[in-house]
RNA sequence: GGCCCCAUCGUCUAGUGGUUAGGACACCAGGUUCUCAUCCUGGCAACCGGAGUUCGACUCUCCGUGGGGUCACCA
């Protein structure tokens, strides 16, 4: 049976690189029939985070990558004298040593090797010392010397020699275990599989495939997979934006949109389809597909996806209304009133708005229109094959016409036949009257169609905000 | 700097010795005899370089170059 886990430090908002390697731990699992697993590594008392736990579960939860354990994860804190014991066995067994070099050699010795131009790490200084543990002692492996080589699931063969492998710190001094050591015991003990993680542990991974050797636990495969670049190219940091998962969720991006996205971003399925969906993605998933080298974020594409992912929903309005924020839900049900061809206006509304925007957050800039007069730019104004002259012509002779109908019939085909009739009697385009009268009421370069606006609005509103259009342009 | 990993359109990628090098995003043009959007059609655009191996290399090997990661009592 194939176990995977997600192993995050509750630092705070998920980075979207690590819940993208969860996603991929996940989807190996459910492929497979195996379990997905939650442990939080909270070994670094320093930059502990108390809300981060919930946020780790919340997140997970809404994506619906929910691990077996969510309620119940395994706390690395907790099990302080488990990671003791075990190092304290190794100590016994002679594959580790009790080390009491003070920071400040080690810094020492750091900066010295760096001048010389040697690579960096521990000399061995307390190796064959035989020193006794005491509390505020460290204990390091004994890395043997032997070249440590290893099949990853993503990129095949990987050898390290050992000359390069230095004596890691697994037992802190307060008492606490390194990464290396607690996720090897963690691990054996979870009965994980497959540890399937970012890239940047692939240069340790010899240190913990000999832990796990001299723990004498049972091997586990190893799937190290790309890191996710800037569009710059580098790692991808709070300084390019947005990383934090939260953050796309708070932008308006639908759970299922992330999942398809993130997939994509390093698997590829093997055919030219690209909307998939979380049980889509189960089926499909295999480690072979998992791409080698580090792909580069493109917000873009994510709103794309996103789009495609919307209009999905729009075939499940009251799903949909739950996820628009709470101030546009309302305003929809205030204003919502049956229409004579039997739909309501909620739902029109929700069919012109959403084809329009890439993420949530930009629904309700969609309904201020409605309550809010829009600044408009005279440049605009002029759709791009007109001219200045014909849009005030376009303009001036819809007021006129307006002024003609009764406010009772002031609804969309009624308004529509009035734009129809000034494009043919002053001889002009489509584009010379739809686009400046749309722009005059909604300030935006894509909204619903004028007339929809204007029936929602009322005429004397329609009326007054195109006067100020023609005042814009003279 | 040492070590490790990687390298096809601007971006995500398909391609496993012989292809007009395919798709998607973005961009551009056109269409949907109603604007923007949606939708549809078309266009632009790539094998990092050099040696080898081979009848034949984007595909295999080596060397460069470039990019990334890592060298903590952080994970």
């Amino acid at each position: 049976m194939v176990t995977t886990r997600f192993a995050p430090s509750p630092t705070g908002d998920p980075h979207i690189g690590n819940i993208r390697t969860a996603l991929f731990a996940y989807l190996f699992a459910k492929h497979e029939g195996g379990e997905f697993l939650l442990r939080i590594e909270d070994t670094d008392q320093k930059r502990y985070d108390e809300k981060s736990l919930q946020t780790i579960k919340d997140v997970l939860t809404w994506l619906k990558i929910e691990p077996e354990n969510l309620e119940n994860p395994m706390i690395q804190s907790k099990r302080l004298d488990i990671y003791k014991k075990e190092a304290m066995r190794l100590l016994e067994q002679r594959d580790a040593y009790v080390c009491n070099c003070s920071k400040e050699r080690l810094d020492e010795l750091r900066q010295t090797q760096a001048k010389s131009g040697k690579p960096t790490g521990y000399d061995g200084h307390c190796r064959d010392l035989n020193l006794d543990f005491k509390d505020g002692c460290v204990i390091r492996m004994k890395v043997p010397n032997e070249k440590i080589v290893f099949q990853d699931l993503i990129r095949d063969e990987v050898s390290f020699d050992p000359s390069t492998i230095d004596d890691q710190i697994i037992l802190k001094s307060d008492g606490f275990p390194t990464y290396h050591l607690a996720h090897v015991v963690d691990d054996n003990e979870m009965q994980v599989t497959h540890v399937i993680r970012s890239e940047e542990w692939l240069p340790s991974t010899p240190k913990h495939i000999i832990l796990n050797k001299m723990l004498g636990f049972r091997q586990v495969r190893y799937a190290h997979v790309p890191v996710i670049l800037s569009p710059s190219g580098g790692k991808l940091s709070k300084r390019d934006g947005a990383v934090g998962i939260l953050s796309f969720l708070h932008h308006g991006y639908l759970p299922e949109a992330l999942i398809n996205y993130m997939a994509l971003l390093g698997w590829n399925p093997k055919t030219n389809e690209e909307f998939f969906t979380l049980k889509d993605l189960e089926e499909r998933f295999d480690l072979k597909n998992v791409n080698k080298a580090g792909a580069i974020f493109d917000q873009k594409k994510l709103d794309n996806i996103n789009r495609a992912h919307l209009l999905v929903l729009l075939g499940d309005k009251d799903r949909l209304m739950t996820l628009i924020d709470e101030q546009s839900a309302e305003f929809l049900k205030k204003i919502d009133r049956e229409l004579p061809s039997g739909q309501s206006v909620k739902d029109v509304l929700l069919e012109l708005i959403v084809p329009r925007i890439d993420k949530l957050d930009e629904f309700s800039n969609h309904l201020e229109i409605f309550v809010k007069k829009p600044n408009l730019d005279e440049t605009i104004l002029v759709f791009r094959k007109s001219t200045k002259e014909n849009t005030l012509i376009a303009l001036n002779e819809f007021t006129q016409k307006a002024g003609e109908i009764p406010g009772e019939d002031w609804i969309f085909d009624q308004i529509k036949a009035l734009m129809e009739a000034v494009v043919e009697q002053k001889n002009l385009s489509n584009g010379d009257v739809f686009w400046p009268i749309r722009y005059a009421l909604s300030g935006m370069e894509k909204s619903p169609p004028p007339e929809e606006i204007a029936t929602i609005l009322g005429k004397q509103e329609t009326l007054e905000r195109i006067s100020r259009a023609v005042e814009a342009l003279q």
